[in-house]
RNA sequence: UCCUCAGUAGCUCAAUGGCAGAGCAUUCGGCUGUUAACCGAAGGGUUGUAGGUUCGAGUCCUACCUGAGGAGCCA
């Protein structure tokens, strides 16, 4: 008999197939019994009839306990009362393994609190919205890279071990490495790519980041994964371009293959298909008069709090292009713009409806004398960077690049209101297990 | 690190300072079209921990623990 899985049902109508998955739940009524059974790919209902069943195959179903294993046999029927349009009617099952109702599945069709939710994480991923938001995750991240992939980027990851002064502003986290050496989790692949990039021309990393910042709050994870184009013989015109590109093309592919599991979340999906280019794009100067305007407390030369995203966002059909930042909260290795000597080329997308900053990027230095400037005034040794600055001795052209959250991103396409299930298993302050 | 809120049955929650409760889950019984099925019954409690006030504390006070939301912080 041909094992199929559920999302191939309504293609099987007639047949008779066998499907492999778990209880998602049971409803019963005497003489008749209706299975629910997911195998990952989807959720069928399957009828199980008393009279026309072996009576030992039709108490076991009848009192099969949620999330228990089986392998189901039966013939497929269009039912539109069925969700998912096809129905099986049973003809034979084995159980793999019976939950014992003694000890039963702990997360119920009911409410839960997000605590018991959370320690339960590793079940908790089997329940319909959790499910769906994976699938957008992959689809997100299949789409990055397909995006680069098309475009002639090339990927080349790098290390996630790095050496203590790669940024030297926020927290790392410290890496014990054999006798006496500490090495800490990477916070950026961007230097790295920096070398790369004049090797390939366009490339881009894409893997986890770690951030010790003791930072709690919904847009926030210790753990998350970053993907980071870098483009040779590129401006921060490029990166605004590639990027507004690429958020556009995200999301046509999520509204392309992921309509059902949009659905699940009952997301709004107008506010996605009206992210079209060009999205708004206002000075850094522009930005904090507008706060000002708005309410905020933001000084010229500060940076944007949460709140702040949020007001600049909030009545916008598409995301906003900050650019033109304060060279003062900005990483070392920034552009400073030729006309504005106050201020680097650096550029933040701030996604809609609230869903905060979800690239940053700009044009880097490619002059000797003014990194090692930089670097100076940073206070960050020089000895450290000897390989970076060598980027500027051999061949050193202007280029640029960005990052972009992958969770913040997939958070925002599934207007999750925190972070947290937009990862199978966050890592967050408070929270590392399971 | 700071601020706010919460912690009672496996889960979600109720209980004016006066008998510890409900729904769901589990078990038993009923039901041939259920959609978080429904109907009837049963079992299930160190009220986060330690003190204190009181004739009497789930409830009030103090400290601590755990969690949540937010702030700071987050190139």
């Amino acid at each position: 008999m041909q094992r199929i899985r559920i999302s191939d049902a309504r293609h099987h109508a007639g047949e008779s197939v066998e499907v492999a998955g778990w209880l998602y739940n049971l409803r019963r009524s005497g003489k008749i019994c209706f299975p629910l059974v997911r195998d990952g790919s989807g959720i069928m209902q399957c009828v199980a009839v008393k009279a026309s069943l072996d009576e030992t195959l039709f108490e076991s179903l009848r009192s099969l306990t949620q999330e228990s294993s089986l392998v189901i046999r039966g013939k497929l029927r269009a039912e539109e009362r069925a969700p998912g349009g096809v129905e099986m009617d049973v003809e034979s099952a084995e159980i793999l393994q019976r939950v014992p109702e003694t000890d039963p599945y702990p997360i119920t069709p009911k409410d839960h609190g997000i605590d018991f939710l959370m320690d339960h994480r590793h079940l908790w991923l089997r329940s319909k919205r959790q499910h769906a938001i994976l699938r957008v995750r992959h689809e997100v991240i299949k789409a990055i890279r397909d995006f680069f992939d098309s475009n002639g980027f090339l990927n080349v990851d790098t290390p996630i071990f790095t050496p203590a002064a790669c940024e030297g502003t926020t927290t790392l986290f410290e890496v014990d490495y054999f006798e006496d050496e500490k090495v800490y989790l990477t916070q950026s692949g961007q230097l790295y790519n920096e070398a790369n990039v004049m090797a390939h021309g366009k490339v881009y990393c894409f893997g986890p980041t770690f951030r010790a910042e003791k930072s709690k709050t919904r847009r926030h994870l210790t753990e998350f994964w970053m993907v980071e184009p870098e483009m040779a013989y590129a401006t921060l015109e490029d990166v605004k371009q590639v990027a507004e590109q690429m958020v556009v093309f995200i999301v046509g592919r999520v509204l392309e293959n992921r309509r059902e599991e949009l659905k699940v979340l009952e997301r709004d999906v107008s506010k996605l298909e009206s992210i079209r280019a060009p999205f708004h794009r206002m000075s850094y100067d522009d930005a904090v008069k507008i706060l000002q305007s708005r309410g905020s407390e933001i000084q010229w030369g500060g940076d944007f709090g949460g709140t702040d995203e949020t007001i600049l966002t909030q009545e916008m059909d598409r995301p906003v292009m900050v650019d033109r930042f304060p060279a003062t909260f900005k990483a070392f290795y920034f552009q400073p713009d030729e006309a504005r000597h106050d201020v680097v080329l650096g550029v933040d997308v701030l996604a809609p409806e609230g869903y905060g900053e979800i690239i940053g990027g700009g044009q880097r230095i490619h002059d000797l004398d003014l990194l090692l400037r930089r670097i100076d005034e940073h206070h960050l040794p020089r000895e450290a960077f000897n390989w970076y600055i060598d980027l500027r001795k051999f061949g050193s052209v202007p280029h640029a690049g960005f990052g972009m959250g992958v969770e913040r991103f997939t958070a925002w396409m599934c207007g999750l209101e925190h972070i947290r299930e937009a990862i199978a298993f966050p890592r967050m302050l408070y929270r590392t297990r399971p």
